[in-house]
DNA sequence: CCGTTGTGAGAACACTGTATCCATAACTGG
DNA sequence: CCAGTTATGGATACAGTGTTCTCACAACGG
């Protein structure tokens, strides 16, 4: 079908040997892959969805890259490594606003990233690099490297579980194919239902009464929380391991 | 292969006529769907493979389950529905705690089930149940339904992703099909060669240095740290929908 | 005893990731 | 400028997948 018109931009030239008509190139490949991802979910990432796309066969992708896993590796790594990582400032609190607010920006324009992303230790260097930078922005909290790494994995864990919320219906209305009206009027009944069966009462004041943020207010209100706890924790002196179940100070 | 024998426990009878053999029924299906995902992962969960384990015909399936898509939706809402949310005391702080620690044991014990839950609304009974139970537990920490509602989301999302992380490495292990110390093995060196190069300084320490706390510790204190943060928060007269990066109060 | 109806499932379709194999295009030595 | 070698692209094949169509058979009502 398409396809037969090739992505501009991205010029690249392999080193040695110029291909003959348009050799993939592992950068061609992954560029291709993303793509295809972002536009229509991972779903519809197949081997051979790439190689049609990249004007050639599909076994020869397997001569850049060993696996459609490798190639996912590939992804995220590339996909990390569009932006520079934040630069610090030394104010441990808006560097680490900026290192959660450019996770979450990469995570909203890769929907597929998060999914990918939790599920595979990331060692690729653009990864290293943020994880680098998210580290020093916690240095400058607490130098207690221990410390620093936890309230680095729990503001990046409030990151990744909230944009995995923020997509959840955008992926639910990729996935069974309707619009957001669609889905809204099939499922608007059974939520009716639900309410007026008065046996979630709480969910129900929510679904009426509650108001309803934009998505980067609901976002920031969370992440203020998150950086508000773990700097009362350490301020208090605060270690990883302490009880289960210690009290706050307030 | 194997499959012959049925398994033990839940001899549900139809309601009307007694089936020939071994009529599947939504809910031997559906358990056993849970048993092969928790097993061998949602990768290894096929019609094929549940009709097989059940010693049934693979289309006969679809007469009990529209889709695989509906399977996983039944799936999520039995698992929710293994246990009873836990009873509300009134403590805002233990009732959070109780709720986040038993979304994160239905985690741990389904690794597929959080894949599964950010990605689609999730609107079964059992499902709706808990975020009722969740909701009553924020209210008495605030009556702003509002508020109560993005206290919930907050502590969730911490929850998501915090599983997330703790599984990624079990979840690498199975996709590679590696044990820990062979993953470990095989990804060493090329770490050391990270931490030699020096390019990422922070990295390098927090792999050296730095003390690792089991699983729950970790856990633990992110939650502590989040539920201190929307104590202070709320208790400040927090609203969700403040401004971008107001500073805390200490 | 027969007919109706509901149910299980065989076979097929359009896909997927991956391995094997081979002809050919491109580089290298002369 | 030609020949040899090698690297490369791709057709084909295999073992899977979700899903649907269709049909035969078993259990019921009469």
């Amino acid at each position: 079908m398409a396809g037969q018109e090739h992505q501009p931009g991205v010029v690249w030239n392999r080193d040695r040997r110029v291909p003959r008509r348009q050799a993939p190139s592992v950068e061609r490949i992954v560029a291709r892959a993303v793509a295809i991802a972002d536009a229509e979910g991972l779903s519809a990432l197949s081997m051979r969805r790439v190689a049609a796309d990249l004007g050639s066969g599909t076994a020869s992708l397997y001569r850049y890259v060993a696996s459609r896993d490798e190639l996912l590796d590939l992804m995220i790594d590339a996909v990390r490594g569009e932006e520079e990582p934040p630069a610090l400032t030394g104010d441990w609190r808006a560097d680490l606003t900026a290192v959660a607010r450019r996770l979450r920006a990469d995570l909203l324009r890769h929907p597929w990233l998060g999914s990918e992303l939790t599920g595979r230790p990331t060692l690729g260097p653009h990864s290293l690099r943020h994880a680098d930078v998210a580290l020093g922005a916690a240095t400058a909290l607490t130098p207690d490297i221990t410390l620093a790494a936890h309230v680095v994995d729990t503001v990046l864990a409030y990151v990744f579980g909230s944009v995995a919320g923020e997509l959840a219906e955008a992926q639910a209305q990729r996935r069974t194919g309707l619009t957001e009206d669609q889905w809204r009027a099939s499922v608007g009944p059974y939520i009716r239902e639900v309410i007026a069966s008065g046996a979630y009462p709480l969910f129900a004041r929510r679904v009426t009464e509650a108001e309803d943020p934009t998505p980067d207010q609901r976002f920031e209100f969370g992440l203020a929380c998150v950086l508000d706890g773990v700097a009362a924790r350490v301020h208090s002196g605060g270690r990883v391991a302490a009880g289960p179940d210690s009290p706050p100070r307030q």
